[in-house]
DNA sequence: GGGGTGATGTCAGTTACTGCCATGACCGTA
DNA sequence: TACGGTCATGGCAGTAACTGACATCACCCC
């Protein structure tokens, strides 16, 4: 039971296209289904009609298909903190940065919130999402010394940054209407100023 | 090849003390010396004097003998912040209790760092390592919390100590003589309240 | 001395993940 | 039109992490 369309269309080549696209749909779908444990790589490839073995050619492992969105996501963030006025303190272009991927993610709000439902339910994607945050705190960093600020504030600035969205992401996804999400992450870091003032 | 000591001791019970001490011991050195990917279960278990199974008893995963003593530090951190003098601010007691678990860590130096080598070698350890913060931070949220501190100045603030004691920690691995790692978490602490103060 | 307890062993099974080789439609080129 | 290379995928065997069910047997208590 394959989850493509019709497969006699115009055009088609030898197999069906965007393999990568229909693996991530079937993985979300059987993982919000069963959840994360109880489905098999072999059950997320049958229902994209493909093989256990083609899954690990697109991803490095079970985990990582929830996660190969999120490389956008980062782009976003770096190529915002690089782009910000060269008089912006580090601070600032971070968040503003980070409201800029916020206002992204608010528009999927249904499909992040669905997304992160399955990832609260599973230590080990916790584990793997905790992860990128930090490479993403990395990259930030990086970006941040490209712009001339020093190692100890780059990385202190980076960090702040992250564990100020996700809280404030984590506060965003907990609310029942639609929420703001950039409105959140000035609130946190607000508060993050007036705990560390003095 | 057991890694055990003489076995016809008085006092001696059916089996040899301290197992999972010594799957601990056990597994530390063949990380060190093999590497962790490099090293199945059953060799640990076999270096110890036991079997795979009853590695599996003592710890839930191949990882997590490697986070068991991770335990005694949060206790250490969580009682600290809770027993900060009523007047502390919020971001003092949380820095004083990373300052002295830090010097605890301090007096262990060499094994610290043998530890910390075997993690940065290997990505899944790194993730877990990431989880075991990020539970140190919501244990020290909670504590905060416990002192009467708002929900989100409890997260801002556990979430920003945590940032900074991963920096100073990292700084100080990294350093070559001894080292001062409480002094690093004083400095990083105080780039962050540069960074985000105006 | 007899029965209960608890740490360990044994064994079979599932599944994540990997390496190696096979397949066959597509594409350029002679 | 034939031919050879490419490349996404399939097939298959193997390793090792982890789990559940049951057996063992020294120890302890009554």
């Amino acid at each position: 039971m394959s989850v493509t369309v019709n497969s006699y269309d115009k055009g088609m080549g030898r197999w069906e296209p965007n393999a990568r696209g229909r693996l991530e749909q079937a993985a979300l779908k059987l993982y919000v289904e069963r959840g994360f444990e109880q489905t098999t790589v072999a059950e997320i490839a049958k229902l994209a009609g493909l093989t256990e073995r083609t899954f690990f050619r697109y991803f490095a492992d079970k985990r990582e298909v929830l996660f190969w969105g999120a490389r956008a996501f980062k782009e976003v963030i770096v190529s915002s903190v690089a782009a910000a006025p060269e008089t912006a303190a580090p601070i600032d272009a971070v968040a503003a940065a980070l409201e800029a991927a916020g206002e992204a993610l608010q528009v999927r709000r249904d499909s992040v919130r669905q997304r992160q439902t399955v990832i609260v339910a599973n230590a080990e994607l916790q584990e793997r999402e905790l992860n990128k945050m930090g490479s993403l705190a990395s990259a930030i960093s990086d970006a941040l010394r490209e712009r001339g600020v020093k190692d100890l504030a780059a990385s202190v600035t980076a960090e702040a940054g992250i564990a100020v969205f996700r809280i404030a992401f984590e506060r965003w996804i907990n609310e029942d209407g639609p929420g703001d999400l950039p409105q959140h992450i000035r609130e946190a870091l607000n508060e993050l100023k007036a705990v560390t003032a003095g």
